[in-house]
DNA sequence: CAAATATTTGCAACGCGTTATAAAGTGAAT
DNA sequence: ATTCACTTTATAACGCGTTGCAAATATTTG
């Protein structure tokens, strides 16, 4: 049922179907980006109809899901390697994530856009799966070095770090931050959460970090493009009622 | 230019059919819900034309927008008369808001729902209004207080709290956690930025705080009706396709 | 009052995600 | 080769957010 279906015709033809249409959404995300990808485009993309893909995977969320985790499979192990103590690892592994998506800026913004977007029952994987998995290691490795106290929870901490640099990115993705920017809010988040929960030892240089990352922030913000600070709409406002 | 025309009869008008479609909208995703609430919809329970909420808010998004700070105006100045320490008064926020959610579930998960989700423009006015305000104005209360070192950049570490309420409640929108879940994440999050920040004086209470945060949310988990004591970890298939 | 201006209205239209349907194509088993 | 189960295809359709446009209506101005 599992691997015989792989080696028989359907399955495989279907795999196969699946991993083109993969295939030509990721083409088509790099070449249109956000705007120009739809169900239909999408179906003449990858040459098959447009029922096709909602048979292969249900909706276009799935289609988006699939996509990112064919990219993520690539850079998979690549944490392995780095040479870092164990709190270090946290921020090379943010290092690791926004270099990528500097190489294709349209292509992951598109993606994580949509993945985010909608927030479908899908929408839970994104600190469910294997991305979870990766930070529950690093917090549990962490602890057993001695350097998260021994009262924290892998699995809550975990999501926490998950939904703050899930964060900072949405905000990459929606507005017009640069990776810089990117990069200094998610490290600024992780240093905060992980100096809460650090031993004696290993805080003081993470509130350092924070408070670092708080003033490379004052300084990207303060070289920012002026924009007039104003919300488009903002007649509805009439605030201001606290003393009644 | 601003209060002549709200005297005058174009812009009062207008003011004035604004509250009503807003008044309607309300009262729309009360009974409907999120799914129920349609431009066309809208526009037919304020009985005006289609065309009209589009005149006068210029999408859907900013009219959720106003439907928030509309309802937000009722609750403004709450906070005021509470009596808590500087630090007790971030997690008295967290219950007024989320004491208020349970009145009206679906309707603020409607509203929560299509304001988080739109990805427009309108995305960072959640984090740079009165809302950014708000958390701003507690932080600095804290800060002069003694109870959060001085190095706190209060723009940046308010846009960290605001993001990680707004996290927590992204949750329980899409998923289907109880207030409860929605609170313990909350004051979760909360409890480990404001440690990393805190003086040493305050600082043991909010981690002692967090680790209760923790425990709470594990027991949480454990109780629920989907499976036992871990968060949902299952993988989204990706048959197989690992071994190339 | 009438004239000028601003706003709403009704309606058609666009592209979107998604679904249903019948017809055509495909692979596997007899 | 023929049958059988399954899948894709083409197409139409639904409701959605949004826009454009001429006609109707309301408001200000003379």
């Amino acid at each position: 049922m599992t691997i015989d279906d792989l080696r028989s015709g359907h399955e495989a033809g279907k795999e196969r179907r699946r991993r083109a249409i993969t295939k030509a959404a990721r083409r088509l995300m790099q070449k249109t980006g956000r705007t120009g990808f739809s169900m239909r485009a999408l179906a003449e993309e990858a040459g098959v109809s447009v029922a096709t893909p909602y048979n292969l995977f249900g909706s276009k969320q799935a289609i988006m899901y699939a996509v990112l985790d064919a990219d993520i499979e690539q850079y998979s192990g690549r944490l392995d390697q780095v040479d870092a103590d164990e709190l270090q690892i946290f921020f090379e592994a943010i290092k690791i994530s926004t270099s990528r998506y500097a190489t294709e800026p349209a292509f992951y913004k598109a993606v994580l856009f949509a993945v985010y977007s909608d927030g479908g029952k899908e929408y839970r994987a994104m600190f469910s799966g294997p991305r979870h998995a990766m930070w529950r290691r690093l917090v549990v490795a962490a602890r057993d070095a001695g350097l998260l106290v021994k009262e924290v929870d892998p699995d809550a901490f975990a999501l926490q770090l998950g939904r703050s640099f899930f964060a900072s990115i949405l905000e990459w993705v929606q507005d017009e931050q640069s990776i810089e920017e990117l990069e200094a809010w998610a490290q600024y988040g992780f240093a905060l959460l992980l100096a809460a929960m650090a031993t004696p030892a290993a805080a003081p240089a993470l509130r350092l970090k924070a408070i670092e990352s708080q003033k490379q922030l004052g300084r990207l913000w303060r070289q920012r493009p002026k924009e007039s600070g104003k919300p488009p709409i903002q007649n509805i406002q009439t605030v201001g009622s606290r003393g009644k």
